[in-house]
RNA sequence: UGCCGGGUCGUCUAAUGGCAGGACAGCGGCCUUUGGAGCCGUAUGUGGAGGUUCGAGUCCUCCCCCGGCAGCCA
């Protein structure tokens, strides 16, 4: 492969604000031309679409600067952290091809630093240990326009903190009896700077450390010293941390310690779904969705088990950029990005997801006939395979319309049709049920029409698709929607009411071309002219397939009709 | 109404005092045995008012609007 020149290399990757910061330091040596990010993650649901921006973003520059990516679980809560998160987050991260290497860690793991740390600046005189209460502790912070006022332990002897703080550890107290402060300002306009909590007393069990600790870093005094610890050289994080950043300097400065740059950026959403672990739990728990890998959510495993790439996630990434100022992305950005490389990658297949039977009456009972297929249009390589075309045949209901609007280019009763890659055929009687609905259509073909002999002078404006009824395989087909009806659905009082009742339309008679019965996991299909499709890894089984629809295809009739 | 951050096409994102550009979405067309894909074309934007400057999206002043912050969550 040859070397991208730098233009080009600068064309295929955007630049972004924080990519300009990396270019400056390493023209100044401020980290010695090092550069070193993590994806940070607390383990306590699953990843989504939002998450992968995050890992794609600081991945990317590590890989790009020649730099290192870390994975680490910021696992300081026990409460909410499971098992279960790490292994799914680990999985979603390796899935997207972020690759930490060896450098996979815990905040968990730093829990006996982090301890040191706090008795060094107990020892300096710059914590404490408080015994207010939550809520006299809220009382105490003041408000966004008023000061707050000083806890009366604020100026225990260190003797005394030292001791307090070594017996919170040993288990002496209850949960919410004691937490230990840092001893910073009180009026300070900057709220995360009125003595912050370090410790708090949690005695539940922790899913790496079991029962060692009952008293917990929060996350403002453990974060920046992970950073610090892992030597990282650019701390990226979301915008909401933006007001944290002085306080994370003033410990590492207190410390001593080393101390990364943190930059923030704004965090992705996107329309018509939701974004934050708590919602994304709560559709979960109340049973509204089929788990943490629905097809219909924005998690990174719902994404993969809709039919998502890995690829299709990092075009995504590429293609929204980073940037400061607050955004709601359009979801149109994520099926576009997804298009895009399934068009390329995929098979082809025919499928008929509303079966309507057609008989060819020119040709005789049992008629067959071997046709060949390409594979893929957009890759030769992918080859040809063998159709068996027939006299009975079932297309797609909406392929045909008795009383059709202009422009329709499809069957019409007396009107003709291609068929995709076999003949023309003429629709020449409708037949139908008692109530008057159409069951079978009467056809003819022209012989002269086969596909690819170029006999044919004739021009038909429609192409449709077909399965052979004697051969078609019958599957299940999942047809999903946005999640939800409204563009910011957690703007809403009430967001569960504005779930879209057809986010997910099952349709159990599908009929799919024989060689889809052999269809693989983890693979996707295009069937053409209706979607891409790949098996559902959860209930698809030998026999009773069951097909996810990843994204339609553009319908440009069906934006016409609709206007 | 305290502090911090942010406002560029409908959406996302560039332009680092020098032609406001790209992508998606839209619209129009070409092409097509997928109404797919591809190709071509097209409309649409600097929150407002002043100022500095030969020249301002960019610098200055004032205003307006949006977001974040009062967890022993992260």
């Amino acid at each position: 492969m040859a070397e991208n020149t730098p233009e080009e290399k600068n064309e295929s990757k955007k630049s972004n604000f924080i990519r300009e910061i990396i270019d400056e330091d390493l023209k100044t040596s401020k980290w010695e031309g090092r550069v070193h990010t993590r994806f940070p993650p607390e383990p306590n649901g699953y990843l989504h679409i939002g998450h992968a921006k995050s890992i794609m973003l600081n991945y990317g520059i590590a890989r790009d600067y020649n730099g290192k990516f870390n994975l680490r679980f910021d696992d300081t809560n026990p409460e909410k952290e499971e098992q279960e998160y790490v292994d799914s987050i680990i999985a979603d991260v390796k899935w997207l091809g972020a690759e930490y290497e060896d450098r996979l860690f815990f905040a968990s793991d730093y829990f006996q630093q982090m301890y040191d740390y706090a008795v060094d600046l107990i020892k300096k005189g710059a914590a404490y240990v408080c015994d207010l209460k939550a809520d006299e502790i809220r009382e105490y912070r003041g408000t966004l326009t008023a000061p707050g006022k000083e806890s009366p332990y604020r100026n225990r002897t260190i003797e005394e903190n030292l001791d307090l703080f070594e017996r919170m550890k040993k288990g002496e107290f209850d949960n919410g009896e004691k937490v230990l402060r840092a001893k910073i300002d009180m009026a300070s306009p900057n709220l995360n700077l009125r003595d912050p909590i370090m410790y708090r007393i949690v005695h539940a069990e922790h899913h790496r450390t079991g029962n060692v600790w009952c008293i917990y870093p929060t996350y403002d005094w453990a974060h920046g010293i992970e950073d610090s610890i892992e030597g990282i050289t650019h701390s990226i994080c979301t915008l909401e941390f933006e007001n944290h950043r002085p306080l994370y300097d003033w410990y590492l400065d207190q410390l001593g310690a080393y101390h990364p740059q943190q930059i923030e950026f704004a965090r992705l959403n996107l329309n018509y779904t939701v974004m934050s672990k708590r919602k994304l739990l709560q559709l979960v728990q109340e049973g509204k969705v089929d788990g943490w890998d629905d097809p219909r959510m924005p998690t990174i495993s719902g994404l993969r088990r809709r039919g998502y790439t890995p690829e299709a996630i990092r075009n995504f990434a590429e293609i929204i950029g980073v940037a400061k100022r607050d955004a709601m992305t359009d979801i149109a950005l994520l099926e576009y990005a997804v298009r895009e490389d399934l068009n390329k990658h995929t098979l082809r297949a025919m499928a008929v997801l509303k079966p309507l039977k057609i008989v060819i009456t020119d040709f005789p009972d049992g008629y067959e006939e071997e046709i060949e297929a390409v594979n893929n249009p957009e890759d030769p390589s992918a080859g040809t395979r063998k159709l068996i075309f027939g006299n009975e045949l079932y297309i797609e209901e909406a392929d045909f319309m008795e009383n059709p609007p202009k422009g329709f280019h499809r069957l019409v009763p007396g009107g003709e049709v291609r068929l995709r890659y076999g003949y023309i055929i003429k629709c020449e009687e409708v037949i139908k049920d008692e109530s008057g609905n159409v069951v079978e259509l009467r056809c003819t073909h022209d012989p002269d029409s086969r596909s690819g002999t170029g006999t044919s002078k004739k021009k038909v404006k429609g192409t449709i698709h077909w399965v052979n009824a004697k051969l078609a395989v019958r599957v299940e087909a999942r047809l999903y929607d946005r999640l939800f009806m409204v563009e910011d659905p957690a703007t809403e009082e009430n967001w569960l009411e504005h779930l879209n009742p057809d986010s997910l339309v099952i349709v159990s008679n599908a009929l799919v071309e024989p060689s889809l019965a052999d269809a693989k996991s983890g693979m996707n299909y295009q069937f053409e002219r209706t979607g891409y499709f790949c098996l559902d890894s959860k209930n698809s089984k030998p026999g009773a397939l069951v097909f996810n629809r990843t994204v339609t295809l553009k319908d440009s009739w069906a934006k016409s009709i609709k206007n």
